[in-house]
DNA sequence: TAGTCTGTTAGACA
DNA sequence: CTGTCTAACAGACT
């Protein structure tokens, strides 16, 4: 699932959603709260209402004295329903409106619960993770580049940047034409203002395009309109050039790109 | 049935 | 120490 602008779209959606402190709370499915106890969460979540913030793909519910740091990684989200603990539905809790319920069908998402003070040192990948895309210097951005490692490989390292993800790549590769595997050492320093540039332009778009009450994902149901220029679209015409649309495995997850535009 | 998946991390290896 | 690859997590979908 989610990048950067997906999470950024459930952010926006629960600050709409919520707000006041929930009047009940099931934890659906024990698993998903990795760290913290089941009590304490409850308490969080009826005590106060949060403040909601994101870092890179991570949402944290600033509760004051706790937070929570929720992660959807490949098919988490999180909607807003007349009824908890339906399919798929992990943790359930209710607002004005009817039931915010994180649903995520594969239970790779998780959420913890930390004394606020702790963090982000608590949490590793918080505290190590790289700046926000939006706004990044380029100058900045070039700094944090390893020449010696692919470019694909390195904006994918949260520490490098925060929030890009897979798809990310494939589309700001082809909106610059810079082929599928290239090396950071082969970009100049204009690349990498340019790079740094499209990264924000990319997710205020995609913020844009696909801020609703759901993010509907890739593959989910059987209709799913693929908002992408090359991602999913092997063997489509390049909306550029007319040729057909290549995929190749790069750094062990898809890149999509246009053979010729990107060669 | 086998391959694929918008993420992250640990371990193996060069 | 740096970079790359694989597997694992867990399940749905094609």
């Amino acid at each position: 699932m989610p990048e950067l602008a997906e999470v950024e779209i459930v952010r926006r959606n629960l600050e709409r959603w919520w707000t006041r402190p929930a009047s009940d709370l099931i934890l659906d499915d024990p698993e998903l709260l990795r760290d913290g106890t089941p009590e304490g969460l409850r308490k969080a979540f009826l005590t106060a209402t949060p403040e909601l913030r994101r870092r890179g793909k991570y949402l944290l519910f600033d509760f004051g004295e706790h937070t929570v740091v929720a992660h959807f990684r490949m098919s988490g989200k999180i909607v807003l329903e007349p009824q908890p603990s339906g399919r798929f539905a992990r943790l359930s809790w209710a607002v004005d409106d009817g039931w915010l319920v994180f649903k995520d069908p594969r239970r790779l998402g998780h959420v913890e619960l930390y004394p606020s003070a702790d963090l982000p040192d608590a949490y590793p990948a918080l505290a190590k993770m790289g700046p926000e895309p939006l706004d990044l210097p380029g100058p900045e951005l070039a700094a944090r580049l390893s020449p010696r490692r692919r470019l694909k490989d390195a904006l994918l390292d949260q520490k490098v940047v925060a929030g890009v993800g897979n798809i990310a790549i494939s589309e700001i590769f082809w909106r610059l034409s810079l082929p599928p595997d290239v090396k950071v050492a082969a970009l100049a320093d204009d690349d990498v203002a340019a790079l740094a540039a499209e990264l924000g332009r990319y997710f205020r778009q995609l913020i844009e395009v696909q801020s609703g009450d759901e993010v509907v994902y890739l593959g989910e149901g059987a209709h799913a309109d693929n908002p992408f220029d090359v991602y999913d679209r092997e063997g489509s015409p390049c909306s550029r050039c007319g040729t057909r649309i290549d995929r190749e495995t790069i750094g062990g997850r898809s890149s999509y790109f246009c053979p010729r535009c990107q060669s």
